[in-house]
DNA sequence: CTGAAAGCGCTAACAC
DNA sequence: GTGTTAGCGCTTTCAG
């Protein structure tokens, strides 16, 4: 990778001073000259392939045209459409997105939070934020770093905040249970040191109590993982008490686990059991069975939270917005009557 | 975002000149100071919040710390675990990838290449490389750029080369169908100016002329995805020539698409029709019916290519390596004996 | 409309 | 061991 080409070999072929060539070539300050030095310095800069070192821009502005986002982990397919959603919105405008996973370490985050410093990114995307200040975010906003949270919200810490209509999309899927005859519905949660599992369980504790009838169980799993989902049904199903005819998961990859679970149990879904998951991952309609899950728009709020960034940094200020994107309930084959009672084609006397 | 503290500021506080801040504070060149005044400067410097520059660096030391990876889609399932694998060695070593999505368009390709020399990235790392010379592979070549190709290779240009032992997989997948009674087989590849397409189904044709009996047919999907797979199958299935009893895809999605569209004609798999992927990407086993497919170690391949790329930067002077991992063949329900025949369950007379 | 000069924050070469 | 000096490549006053 040989010595680039400056912008002074462009001002020399061109017979202009740099200063010249940097206003021809910048579209905000291009009218100041005219416009056949222009012409003739733009032909010099292409003919000698100029292409204009940013880090040498960024020190002199101050901007690095980039941000930083921290993910908890790329792998988990919740996130590569966010991603994409974030680029869409920031190429475009000459941005650049930094990507650090920290797989849910505190050591790890704060690492990649600094190394995102260093290299001065003008602002953050947070897809981490958890309860319990001793954060990076926490030291973020203490620092008056200009960022966004996207998807889950840090406590008290008011950055602007891009989620789904959580709330709206567990009602949703509560209610559809509802409408099979379901009455015994188990809500696996996420981890609730995370403001999204809060929220949901929350909203599925509220619309289970407002229907009369219907009894809503909750449990935490331990991480939103299969894995995790998988143990948490495992011990449901070890249980001898009533079980639950229907399972909303905290996410799809906790649903997927809870499936993998009645599978091992000889469970048939959703002859045995219904099974809804949230997110609508890549996949899920896939799946053994197909899964009934809810819908969110994950490309979206990539789009939405840079966009909201970019203002902040334009503004030089931060904002305090709250953006809640709709969601829908896409109903796919996990989810079905109960058994035992209402239904036509699984007559029963469980 | 307020002024950030410069190497100036923790020189007055530590009272140095700030060349000697700068040698305390690199690993490589703090023996050169005295432990004494290396440890107030350090003091200083955490007294101060003080985060390097590296635009600053990196425009004194013509070295941005950044590596560009230009891949087609995030969203496909195959490409983050190979991204984790690069920063995965980068990280550590103080070196940053800037991520680039194509989408498998031209000029996007070219805009991203561009937009990532603008950041002067010290390498790239291509997964996308494809046949004919007008790509973006060339012109890095031609300018002298530091790369390496992930998976696929884009002809006859010798940039170092990391990939899956495809033949191999292939060559598995075949016996593996063989033993099972399978006769006629076919190959629903990937698109041919793919390098990796070629080989597939080269290893494909090789394997099935080896065996005695065996016939194997390729077609040729419209790209690497679910769509162009099922399609594929369609064409297939609508012919009313000899059926296949079994299909390996060229990729998994290839593989789901064969799957769906054999769902959509009523043929069972794998009573009527085995089917192996390639890849064992995430969710492969959760699948109807968990996929046979050939495990190809993705993260591994951004491991070693991010090594051969580093070792090219260190060294200045592009390598002419091949790295060829090996990959294993992963036994699930999507596979069994030919149906009308010949296994144990199924008495056989292989 | 264009040129000259200064400086963003850092490191490397050279002094002492 | 530490200070001095000189830029890396660019943009931005300020003159003219």
């Amino acid at each position: 990778m040989n010595r680039r080409t400056t912008i002074d070999d462009v001002a020399k072929l061109a017979n202009v001073h740099k200063a010249t060539v940097s206003r021809a070539l910048n579209t905000l300050t291009e009218h100041q000259v005219s416009s056949e030095t222009a012409k003739r310095i733009k032909r010099a800069a292409r003919q000698l392939g100029y292409v204009p070192n940013v880090m040498a821009r960024g020190l002199r502005t101050s901007l690095s045209m980039t941000i930083g986002v921290i993910i908890p982990d790329l792998t988990n397919p919740f996130f590569p459409p966010v991603i994409r959603g974030i680029e869409n919105f920031l190429q475009p405008r000459g941005y650049t997105a930094l990507l650090a996973n920290t797989d849910g370490h505190d050591a790890i985050e704060v690492a990649a939070f600094e190394s995102l410093l260093e290299r001065r990114v003008d602002g953050f995307i947070f897809a981490t934020g958890r309860h319990g200040d001793q954060t990076v975010v926490a030291r973020a906003f203490e620092a008056n770093v200009l960022a966004v949270m996207l998807n889950r919200e840090a406590e008290s810490i008011p950055y602007p905040l891009v989620t789904g209509n959580d709330a709206s999309g567990i009602a949703a899927a509560v209610n559809h249970l509802v409408e099979l005859g379901h009455r015994e519905i188990l809500h696996i949660a996420g981890p609730f040191n995370l403001s999204t599992s809060v929220v949901r369980s929350e909203a599925f504790t509220t619309s289970c109590d407002s229907i009369r009838g219907v009894r809503g169980r909750v449990i935490e799993a331990a991480s939103l993982s299969i894995e995790a989902g998988q143990r948490s049904m495992d011990d449901v199903l070890a249980e001898n008490g009533m079980r639950p005819t229907a399972v909303i998961g905290g996410n799809d990859l906790l649903a997927l686990g809870a499936l993998r679970s009645m599978k091992s149990h000889g469970l048939r879904c959703p002859e045995d059991v219904s099974v809804i998951g949230f997110n609508d991952m890549i996949f899920a309609e896939d799946f053994a069975p197909p899964l009934t899950t809810v819908r969110v728009p994950t490309f979206d709020m990539g789009t939405e939270s840079a966009r909201l960034l970019l203002r902040s940094i334009e503004a030089g200020v931060q904002e305090q917005v709250r953006i809640t994107l709709p969601v829908s309930l896409i109903v796919r084959s996990s989810t079905g009557p109960v058994s035992g009672g209402s239904a036509v084609d699984f007559p029963t006397s469980l």
